[in-house]
DNA sequence: CCGTAATTAAAGTATTTGTTTGAATAATTG
DNA sequence: CAATTATTCAAACAAATACTTTAATTACGG
């Protein structure tokens, strides 16, 4: 094999890869999986598109392996294929909020109009009995993976349970990342309840993946 | 905002900026700016395409903000614009060395065809007197950064500077990267003149991205 | 003003991408 | 086995891009 074969045969092997990762509906569909396991209405439901065209996606990001599938009845779950696949995400994540003020702008501007509810990161967190983590994706997603000691409280249920929580701590809310907005809606509903509240910059799987 | 043109915003700046990493072209051109900067005439050679080719990918990558350029005198030098560019290509690179058997196959093929000259990671390597790390990129990347106590000779100057070598160590020669040819190329020379010598799998950037 | 380095506009070619529609498949339930 | 549910798939559509080359142009230095 001639050095320039083998370099082309290298390089447009991954570029074919990164174009799996190149879709805007892809990315959500990835940031979602990441997660755990969704079935395809699941999927279209949460990223507003049919089905139809969340299972074309799907076999997109199945057939460069991003992601794999398991059918359970007449379901089929789908999941990100190793950790490294959401290592690649959050590393392409992570450069565009570093680099692209467009996606700047926007994070900014939306956390803004939801009342720039003031978050921590959780390598300064104050480590004490003053505070709470609380966990608000759904109870299969805490299930999967969690902060130790975070409680689960789906945000959806938030209202109704919220005697359930202390009022003498600083909650800190999480979700599923930086684009995911329950923790901002939680974050909005406990101030306005009176609760010392925050969102915590970090996914559970950033940390995760942080410090291995 | 609404919740869904926040997400829609979102994952399409970053979508946009994702692009930028696929195209076989770009990804080579990237790898070859880790290692320091360049011109684009000597891009162009590296990767073997034309002068007006590569200045087109060049704006690609400079406009997504992946690279950045500097001009001293009549040449333009384009360089990686920071550390985390590097970091998604290292992610991007790693999971499909992981997860793409056609990516995988040809880089075995290509390094059996070499003679297989076998291979150390730098973590298990032995850590005493026996041996010596040999950088054999061109000195200017060596300047830029290299490993600890390695020895710059370019690949190309290796057969005539082979006396400058110890025969009563173990010589471990490394380059740019997975898919950089130079410390194959090395270790085939240093072997076939009664050397003892071993590739290292990872680049200096590696190494430095990794530990810390 | 000439030479070198690089960019750029334009053109051409080819390919691709995302989505929807409607039919088909696969497993479960009654 | 028929009906139901979840999902896939083939086909088609409509845009949109992507990559490369050519030739003209800009930028700088001597």
């Amino acid at each position: 094999m001639k050095k320039r074969t083998f370099k082309d045969n290298i390089y447009s092997g991954i570029a074919g890869m990164t174009k799996a990762f190149s879709s805007p509906n892809r990315l959500e569909i990835i940031d979602l999986l990441a997660n755990g396991e969704k079935t395809v209405e699941q999927i279209a439901v949460q990223t507003a598109i049919t089905v139809a065209n969340a299972s074309q996606h799907l076999q997109v990001l199945k057939t460069s392996r991003l992601v794999k599938s398991r059918r359970e009845g007449t379901f089929i779950w789908y999941s990100l294929n190793g950790v490294n696949a959401f290592a690649a995400w959050k590393a392409l994540r992570d450069l565009a909020l570093e680099l692209e003020p467009a996606v700047q702008a926007t994070l900014r501007q939306f956390r803004q109009e939801m009342g720039s509810p003031g978050s921590v990161h959780y390598n300064n967190h104050p480590a004490n009995e003053q505070i709470l983590f609380l966990d608000v994706r759904p109870t299969d997603e805490f299930a999967a993976g969690h902060l130790p000691d975070a409680r689960s409280i789906p945000v959806g249920e938030l209202s109704e349970r919220l005697t359930e929580l202390p009022r003498d701590k600083t909650i800190i809310a999480y979700c599923r990342g930086p684009f995911c907005t329950y923790a901002d809606e939680a974050v909005q509903l406990l101030r306005a309840n009176g609760f010392q509240a925050l969102r915590l910059e970090e996914s559970y799987l950033d940390l995760k993946i942080d410090h291995n």
